[in-house]
DNA sequence: ACTTTTTTCGTCAAAAAAACGTATTTTGTA
DNA sequence: TACAAAATACGTTTTTTTGACGAAAAAAGT
């Protein structure tokens, strides 16, 4: 939450709260990343009181005439330059005590990309880095808590849909999408299990071309058929990884 | 689908189509219900060409002003005077050759009610009647593949989320709630069975009261508990039945 | 030659799901 | 009052699915 300019609840002709009791509207993004094998987290360092110095996710006061929801698109692209990413609402904290400084709720977003796509010097200007899940330090207010709302939304949501597999490049190997579960779901998984179960849901495709950055060996490039993943899902079949 | 007044891409500025080539939007409405135990569908005897005094689901064109799921909703407040109920799109229909009459593209909606809520003297007054899925009858156009998809759809939203316990009184006994499981899915379920499973997950509240009407024992009422539902989704519980 | 990783083809035990057994409770009905 | 019918409890058995693990061939970099 940058303390910037917006100040909510100020209208003057309104005066339900006191001039000292406004109630700010902010939006914080947990942006997830995939990259090296890992899942990553993009945070920033706050400039601003209270906690300044300290970790904190990405985020902005809601402007009066803006949606809560493009809000959090306006934040992530300042600071990503991406737009049209998978974006989702979290869920809203409330507490009257979360802030110290202020009375302000906020709206949390959890989104998903591919680090390769990202504007990394715009991500550095603002001061931003990407944590490894595992390497977390301690955030700010409850930011931590936001986290780990938004990385369980994540598992629910990676288990019946195919998001992970938006996160890969399109042409990715079954190691690379198994790191990228291990990420999600923060455990380790058998590599002879997970190739079974994955190739058993019958959406990738196998190609001719093999990936050798990952191994000297080199793995065999798949795509997801998300034709063939609409079918199954009209004819009852339960998708589930 | 009344083929009463709209007519869609008939802008005198825009002539991409022949005037002979008019390209309609329709609405039709899988409406299912639940009544006496039984899985019902709500459909209608058509009044008009083509396949007029064919049993066909409930429809209407779309208005040139109008959002198509307001429409939906339009169509069903209509038939049976609800409002606020569960609706949600199934799919489009968009084969040239799927109403012999008209060039016409439906996007289906299918809506779940519990039929002692409804108004039944409009519903009669529509020519409307509830159809057991076991009994239903032919179907006019493609509306045989509409409800099938539309039943696949509801199966697998029943199976993930509480959906079938909105089709019930607030309190209901678990043979209740079986027997509409059974319409859902279409195939019988071990009461034993069913009685374990749903009992494991946690979200029924046993009530001091019996219900009467469906045997000569009685069986204890039930209420669904949506506050530890959302607090088990939270905690990243999989809920599936 | 050695190492590493992908990949295939297995096994085995644990866990979960589905099918089935039996008995008791309750009460309307024959 | 005996009986039937459904709800309910408390099982067992069978089947299916899952997870953990073994062995080894393939491919290619070091």
């Amino acid at each position: 939450m940058a303390l910037s300019s917006a100040s909510i609840a100020n209208n003057s002709n309104n005066d339900f709260y006191a001039d000292h009791e406004k109630l700010y509207v902010a939006t914080d993004c947990i942006v997830f990343g995939f990259d090296e094998g890992d899942l990553k987290l993009l945070i920033f360092k706050r400039r601003v009181e209270p906690d300044s110095g300290i970790w904190s996710l990405i985020g902005s006061f809601v402007q009066l005439d803006e949606d809560v929801n493009d809000a959090a698109r306006r934040v992530l692209k300042e600071i990503t330059g991406l737009d049209e990413i998978f974006l989702e609402q979290s869920k809203a904290y409330g507490k009257t005590d979360r802030d110290p400084g202020y009375r302000c709720l906020s709206v949390a977003h959890y989104a998903l990309i591919r680090i390769d796509d990202y504007d990394k010097e715009l991500v550095e200007s603002h001061g931003a880095y990407w944590y490894t899940l595992k390497d977390l330090p301690k955030l700010a207010l409850d930011h931590d808590q936001m986290v780990a709302d938004a990385l369980s939304k994540l598992r629910r949501k990676a288990r019946h849909q195919p998001i992970g597999f938006e996160l890969l490049p399109e042409k990715f190997t079954i190691p690379q999408l198994q790191q990228l579960y291990e990420g999600i779901y923060q455990r380790e998984l058998d590599p002879r299990n997970f190739r079974k179960k994955v190739l058993s849901l019958k959406v990738l495709v196998k190609l001719d071309e093999k990936d050798k950055s990952g191994s000297k060996r080199g793995a065999f490039l798949y795509r997801f058929d998300f034709e063939k993943y609409q079918e199954l899902l009209e004819s009852g079949y339960n998708f589930e990884i």
